[in-house]
RNA sequence: GCGCCCGUAGCUCAGCUGGAUAGAGCAACGGCCUUCUAAGCCGUGGGUCGCAGGUUCGAAUCCUGCCGGGCGCGCCA
């Protein structure tokens, strides 16, 4: 249990024995500053409006009935009816005692959960626009797995669709000429670039391209043969990304549109029988008034082409049908541009109306932001301004190479190689995920490549630190002797944090928001780093039992940090 | 035209289910390495929270309008 929701029972425990009626909230909130202790029950002010008395002598008679005897050092009323909370020492000394035996684990609540994330199309090399779903989902997924739910990984990857006809077209061209496939599409990005150029200059192309697709989607040998070429190709390039960028897809995961090409025409059938789809200008089409416009305009889904062909938003439909129906699920997770904010409305919308999914099943798009150069304008991807992400990241990788270079020449070549990687790839990932989600973010290679203030080195150097103290003093941290004895002011602030990881990840796993939990980690590490500066551990007029009691402190930042830090999808060291 | 998102320090961003004097990082300036790794710590300067109203004991946070920017709206994904 987090102290806020002790703090939140204690004080309800009190409001009700002081007459106020249970709708009213405690509103436990941090303290915004030290003097107002460590948490502020707001909820006297409310409750006085709502009661039409005053709030002080509302607040007061809480107070009254308020039991924090074993948890607080003081409690008082302040302002307009603030009741702030002094958390006692000894009361933070017991509970980071407990704090290892504490399992994350909530196995009585656990859920199904699909997870739909990444989702790279295959037409082309992945680049920094794949960077922000991948990550953000594939943290999310590790959180929600830390925290005993069922975590189904779906990467629903975009293997289907006209641009394969082209580039069947393309790969045929070369096939001709006596290539082996395998040579022609090893830079995939040069390999696309190529059949497009050639789909827009040539009739004749453009329509071979335009009957492959046809071809392909009904299972015609030649044409899936080529294409497997090309996906196999495709696919052990988005492993190798996945690879590098320490993220948890795998084969397994991959469900790609090809996967849902018989599922398609069902799907319309059943929205076609049921009503719910209409013939429109030849095209079959869900016209939602769940979504009509202000002047009643109900909002079009064309779920089939004129010519019969079907649309991403037929795709969405077989999925999300199998997500709740076959996999079960009770939440299903999207992790998509924000640009597709409609589509998702609408394919939810549909899909509810047909009952492809029971109603009790949660569906959520998580929308991010969309990357824009340094001039505040989208960034162009037509203009062959997009960055790959294999060049991000092995620039990555070579900046903090020569970085560990100059600061720590002396590490073992193996180890410069692995602090380099370590550092590198999570100072990217640090800079996308501790953004919030939802907003655009500036793509800039000095910010994301930095390694000073709030970046993952930074939290990755504090694990360091502590690891060398116990290196230092031949001592295994799993065991140590000893309670711990809140006492100073620094070792007060850390030992707060620490009792706060539980929460955050609660909220992470609710809202989907990442940078909340690198905000914490942050604080979490600069507590660490002031108490580090402040409070020696192993110096020797530093008594016994104080060295034993830091010594759990430091274990339990250094643990902290890395399962939050490995829940992001980052790794630490021993040293760097 | 309709809809979604965003405007907070020079720059990049937190804070938004209303709470007390709006916070970090970078950049600038000044201290701290014979003492557990200076990728660090301590300190200084820097703000009409886009603008104007409204609700409230209390608004960066909620509501309305405006200005500015981004994105999306029937056969691409």
């Amino acid at each position: 249990m987090t102290i806020k929701a002790l703090l939140s029972d204690r004080v309800q425990t009190a409001m009700g024995a002081a007459g106020i009626p249970a709708n009213c909230s405690p509103r436990i909130a941090g303290s915004s500053r030290p003097d107002f202790g460590d948490f502020q029950a707001n909820g006297a002010m409310a409750a006085a409006k709502q009661l039409k008395t005053n709030p002080r002598e509302l607040a007061q008679k809480i107070l009254d009935n308020l039991d924090l005897q074993d948890i607080a050092e003081k409690v008082e009323i302040a302002g307009p009816g603030f009741i702030n909370i002094h958390l006692d020492n000894g009361f933070l000394s017991r509970q980071l005692d407990k704090l290892p035996q504490c399992s994350k684990l909530n196995t009585q609540g656990a859920q199904t959960i699909v997870v739909d994330y990444s989702s790279p199309n295959l037409a082309k090399e992945m680049h920094v626009g794949h960077l922000r779903s991948t990550i953000i989902g594939d943290s999310i997924a590790r959180v929600l797995e830390y925290l005993g739910h069922r975590v189904i990984r779906q990467n629903h990857m975009g293997d289907w669709g006209t641009q394969f006809g082209m580039l069947i077209a393309e790969l045929e061209e070369h096939l001709g000429e006596g290539e082996k496939p395998e040579l022609a599409l090893q830079d995939l990005e040069n390999f696309y670039q190529q059949a497009k150029r050639h789909f827009d200059e040539s009739e004749a192309f453009a329509d071979k391209a335009r009957d492959y697709v046809v071809k392909l989607q009904s299972w015609d040998a030649h044409c899936l043969a080529l294409w497997q070429k090309f996906i196999a190709i495709s696919i052990s390039h988005s492993e190798e990304i996945y690879n590098a960028l320490n993220v948890t897809l795998s084969a397994a995961d991959i469900k790609p549109e090809s996967a849902y090409n018989d599922d398609l025409s069902q799907v319309v059938n059943d929205l076609v029988s049921s009503k719910i789809a209409i013939a429109d200008q030849g095209a079959q089409v869900v016209f939602l008034e769940e979504l009509a416009d202000k002047n009643g305009n109900p909002s079009p889904v064309i779920v089939q082409k004129s010519g019969g062909g079907f649309l991403y938003a037929t795709t969405d439909l077989a999925a999300l049908r199998y997500r709740g129906q076959t996999l079960g699920a009770d939440r299903i997770l999207y992790f998509i541009d924000a640009r597709q904010s409609l589509h998702m409305k609408q394919v939810f919308t549909v899909a509810r109306k047909a009952g492809f999914v029971a109603t009790d099943v949660s569906l959520e798009h998580h929308p991010f932001g969309t990357m824009m150069g340094s001039d505040g304008k989208p960034f162009k991807t037509r203009s062959g301004g997009t960055v790959k992400l294999a060049d991000l990241l092995s620039e990555a990788v070579s900046r903090a190479t020569q970085l560990i270079e100059s600061k720590n020449p002396d590490l073992s070549a193996e180890e410069k190689s692995e602090v380099a990687q370590k550092v590198g790839i999570g100072a990217v990932k640090y800079a996308d995920l501790s953004k919030t989600r939802t907003n655009d973010y500036i793509f800039n290679w000095e910010t994301m490549l930095s390694f000073e203030g709030n970046t993952a080195p930074y939290l990755q150097y504090a694990y360091t630190r502590i690891r060398s103290i116990f290196r230092r003093a031949d001592m295994d941290p799993d065991n140590l002797d000893g309670n711990i004895a809140v006492r100073d002011a620094r070792e007060r602030i850390l030992a707060l944090k620490l009792l706060q990881f539980e929460e955050v990840l609660d909220q992470v796993a609710a809202d989907a928001l990442p940078h909340l939990l690198c905000n914490y980690l942050y604080d979490l590490a600069s507590a660490y780093m002031a108490f580090y500066e402040h409070c020696p551990v192993l110096k020797d007029d530093v008594g016994e039992a104080v060295r034993q009691s830091r010594l759990q402190l430091c274990k339990l930042t250094a643990d902290t940090l890395a399962k939050g830090l490995d829940l992001l999808g980052i790794e630490v060291m021993e040293k760097m």
